[in-house]
DNA sequence: GCCTCCCCTGGAAACGATTCCATGTTGTTT
DNA sequence: AAACAACATGGAATCGTTTCCAGGGGAGGC
């Protein structure tokens, strides 16, 4: 209400008597300016509340600073983590960042580019959720664009951020074998987001790499126990569920993800499953609530915020060094906590029954 | 690498073999042009890949869409939910949303702030930290400025969406006082962020809830009992700690935030206590974990995302009616679960030794 | 005393889009 | 047939900033 519009770098010259020019290098740190005027000129900035405005400067250097970052859902914990880590790199690089969510379609992931191209983001790093084409086409018109958490299988030349989650899984695998359990079930057999059944889609990393080690261990794989589930509440609910009461011989859950891993708690509570007495359980992704359960959870804990901030640094820093060598494989971590016990007695009968028939 | 700068309008008028006014006119929608231009003038846009920039279309228009949020921690679940509503809002309007943490320090709110007013967005959603001069600043300077979940004492004048906290704490209490408990605990006794000693802070709505609703209901209200704690992790755990062991009378303790409560749910686990049986747990905000504790948290539902949507609407559609008649507060709900249980027994003798010694 | 060099400084031309205004080109009405 | 309205189109100014270029002035070296 003070000023209709805001000052410009015009009513700042005017005001300090100089030349824009002038307050152009005084607030741009570039050329040599005296330090009488230049105090003459931040006084007057001061005295009209002037901020240089981004639009211009980016108009005039082609480019305007910033990144997108597109996730699937930004209150689900892992990508809010990988959120947070963005965050951070992009801070300490003084970027802002363009947030938002794609909730795993395609056409909102194309349309959500589209917009962040527009405005010229320096960068965008994304947990792509399909169509190949659209991002071939972003790669070609926008600066870069790096890929987090997820790759899309057509476009090895987009640098990629991921957890070594074939690792997180052989070694909870391997964990669960060690603890005499034979008969383990995989919860979510399919690339996350993704149908296993969508033509050309590469069986999930995850899953390979649980049949692989049992194999490698020697244990053999039931089809029956390697069950297909959408990451998603409901979903996930029946197939846990759907899995436990047809086998009621399964000793071990291995959950693929953390909804997976929550349907599989409750479905074993309604059943009034003990864990790890009857059944042991442990997920990957190691969630705020998995140390709050009762008993707390063994999960795999990936760095969902180490992969936000490389993803970012990657982007903003080392763009020389990108795209050589393939996608950067961050660590997993098994964080081993009560869910998970040694074989030591037979099954009691007559579990699997509803607690509330 | 196909071309080295992307294209212009200028381009694509050349392209086409018309003015750059046409294309203009064809890609704003303003204005006439004949159905046979228009495709001569898209076609060659295709051609080139040109999107028009959002930094010159800004400079004129003076305005660059797009608007600002502020949260103090996005891996919160609450802010997360709070950013997903704001998200979902923006979406159906078309604008982008740039969103930053600041951790609840009032410097880099300050920073992220400058930073906002610098990209000229149209205005700036913030669960505010502190410091209102920065606020009355910004206030002047930016175009308009909503509050979310939390408001600044000294200005009333910015418009805010808030969930009612009391109405919310009032229930929980008057729940509680029904099932027979009259030594209840108060654990977090301070604004959320704010140490309640800081001078010119309000005691926390919740708190004053909390004490208002005991003394009508006739219940004395124990000055032990109402317990300081900043929402942090460790600082939640020993004073959740402190009261349990100090207090071994406690019958039902009320957290004032999800990480409150998930410190009460740690501490009388280590402490041996049964949930409900020995103490009742009940806490502000219904995170996705209450759900999977055991027993189930008993919690206030506050509508996280309702409050980001309605302060993204305020910002951005109801110009007109912003700032008429106070805060906008949004309902919050009593989910009962398991955690909380009638007074029945006396307490255990020897209760409040640590599991592990 | 003069020349050169360097430091400050201001003018003006970009940058990419919108938009007013002027100009042509139709189609319609009297 | 003439006049006028409506539409289609291009030119040019404009938005706020950066930056090149040129010019002015003081200091130092010969």
């Amino acid at each position: 209400m003070t000023q209709p519009r805001s000052a410009t770098i015009k009513d700042v010259a005017a005001a300090a008597g100089v030349g824009i020019a002038t307050v152009s290098r005084v607030f741009s740190g570039t050329g040599s300016v005296s330090a009488a005027t230049r105090e003459r000129v931040l006084a007057a900035a001061r005295e009209l509340d002037y901020r240089p405005s981004a639009l211009g400067r980016g108009l005039k250097l082609r480019r305007r600073g910033g990144i997108g970052l597109i996730v699937p859902d930004v209150t689900d914990p892992f990508c809010a983590e990988l959120v947070a880590g963005v965050l951070a790199c992009a801070r300490t690089l003084g970027e802002h960042v363009i947030v938002d969510a794609a909730h795993g379609d395609p056409a909102r992931e194309a349309e959500i580019l589209d917009r962040l191209v527009e405005q010229r983001v320096d960068g965008v790093i994304a947990v792509p959720a399909g169509r190949e084409a659209d991002w071939r086409a972003a790669a070609r018109v926008c600066s870069s664009v790096v890929f987090a958490d997820r790759v899309l299988p057509g476009l090895p030349e987009i640098p990629a951020v991921l957890a070594d989650d074939a690792g997180g899984v052989r070694s909870l695998v391997e964990y669960l074998v060690g603890l005499g359990h034979r008969t383990i079930a995989f919860l979510g057999a399919a690339p996350p987001g993704v149908p296993r059944e969508e033509p050309g889609t590469p069986l999930g990393v995850r899953e390979r790499a649980f049949r692989d080690t049992l194999a490698q261990l020697r244990v053999p794989v039931e089809e029956d126990l390697v069950v297909a589930a959408r990451p998603a509440g409901d979903a996930a609910y029946a197939a846990a569920a759907g899995l436990l009461q047809r086998r009621a011989d399964v000793t071990a859950v291995l959950a693929a993800g953390h909804l997976l891993g929550e349907a599989a708690v409750l479905v074993a509570r309604e059943l009034d499953l003990r864990v790890p007495a009857d059944v042991s359980i442990a997920m990957v992704d190691d969630v705020a609530w998995a140390e709050l359960c009762d008993p707390p959870l063994t999960a795999v804990a990936r760095p969902a915020r180490d992969i936000g901030y490389r993803a970012c640094e990657l982007l903003l820093r080392d763009r020389a060094r990108r795209g050589r060598g393939g996608p950067v494989l961050l660590p997993t971590e098994l964080v081993v906590r009560g869910s998970c016990g040694a074989i030591r007695t037979a099954r009691a009968p007559g579990r699997g029954t509803p607690r509330h028939p």
